[in-house]
DNA sequence: ATGTTATACGAGCAAACGCTCACATTGACT
DNA sequence: AGTCAATGTGAGCGTTTGCTCGTATAACAT
């Protein structure tokens, strides 16, 4: 294996015709094949460009090296789960704390369930990426994006550190549903997990019993 | 790189002497220290041997093979921690759940702080080694462990499913400390991140809600 | 047509790595 | 002192892999 260079992550040509462009398409779209099909063990440059059905030169005029084609690859798959959340967090800006939470959680798991597999390999599996770590950027993202849904309801919220609520927030959403769906450690199907979490979330924040069927909350 | 067979993890002979086992001792204390300083990409099997002091022909008299090597000392590292926490759970036998789950998550730290970097490496590098799972026994068993003591304390939780309640439980915790421990992404000195995740896990499973200072429980 | 540029191809090179094997050294026991 | 088994050594083999480069083809411009 001949050392990998690491220090140029960017396309080293644009494509600029139609014909090029699908190249590249066909490259990603046969490294995340590679992936899902046989792990990051077999995640080779020649057998990317035989599952893409095109040659192992083509791929190196597209990406410098192999680490970035999977920089792209993460890339492209973590906005794909952006702009869902995005969406998501439009339609809930006005929402109380409790249908935030709740709706959160659900659009969490739908993350979680565009590409199980390929979400799995590049999170478990992908080593970090040297120059351009795309997931620990993602992460810090989401976290500030709980923290201001949380600084807009201020006054709903009991813990008084709105970072380190952020934090465990979202660490917790993340690791819970991740394992559930990845792993298939739990049943998601029948809601159960979604709405353990949902309560349990709640009560953290608003420092109240959150009891279920229908929440009936009580004051302390 | 040859490729590996992964058939065999156990040992190709016994060490009977002292020397040789002083050997094996050497050849686990390198891997560690390699894989702490360099990281995964820079484990191979040559360079174990040289920062153990001993020759490559030494390492594969006591381990047929790559993942053995690294498969053992993923045994070792669980086993530790989990002497640990065994101890722990002697004491809290009696315990009611309160104290019961805030002792549980500063066990949990400790766990960590054990050998943070070699964790990390482990836990987020290491790829799954394929004929024995040391990692996902460790967590089955964890698991089964909350179940256990969720079951003694059947009346005060809430929670009717408790799979669903030690599922919950353990990736939280497991999640949230892992990360503040591991990337350092949270001050832990202080407490207040066991504080809050304490009191997040108790108001979950009792259904109750738990005020901070002093833990005030009201009947919900 | 002709020239020019963009795109595609794939044999094969250089390096790295897992692991073997023929041989050397040490220790235990007679 | 002599024998044998246990243990230690490291040069280097066989294979894999990331990537280059010389060449072929397609698209476009004039």
């Amino acid at each position: 294996m001949a050392k990998r260079r690491k220090i140029l992550l960017n396309p080293r040509k644009r494509p600029e015709q139609d014909r090029s462009r699908a190249t590249v398409d066909a490259i990603l779209e046969g490294a995340a094949r590679v992936l899902v099909t046989s792990g990051y063990e077999a995640f080779t440059t020649n057998r990317v460009a035989e599952k893409a059905g095109i040659s192992i030169g083509s791929l190196y005029q597209y990406f410098p090296n192999k680490d970035a084609l999977l920089s792209e690859l993460m890339r492209r798959h973590l906005d794909e789960i952006e702009r869902g959340i995005e969406e998501m967090a439009l339609l809930a800006r006005s929402m109380p704390l409790e249908e935030l939470i709740r709706i959160s959680i659900d659009q969490n798991i739908r993350s979680h369930l565009i590409e199980p597999e390929l979400h799995r390999v590049l999170s478990e599996e992908v080593p970090a990426l040297g120059s351009r770590n795309w997931k620990a950027e993602y992460t810090k993202r989401m976290q500030q994006r709980v923290r201001a849904a949380f600084e807009l309801r201020r006054e709903e919220i009991f813990v008084p550190d709105l970072d380190l609520a952020a934090y465990v927030v979202t660490r917790t959403v993340e690791a819970v549903v991740h394992n559930a769906v990845v792993h298939r450690s739990v049943d998601l199907k029948s809601g159960a997990l979604a709405a353990e979490l949902a309560r349990m979330l709640t009560g953290y924040l608003t420092g109240k019993a959150t009891l279920r069927q229908k929440a009936a909350k009580t004051a302390a």
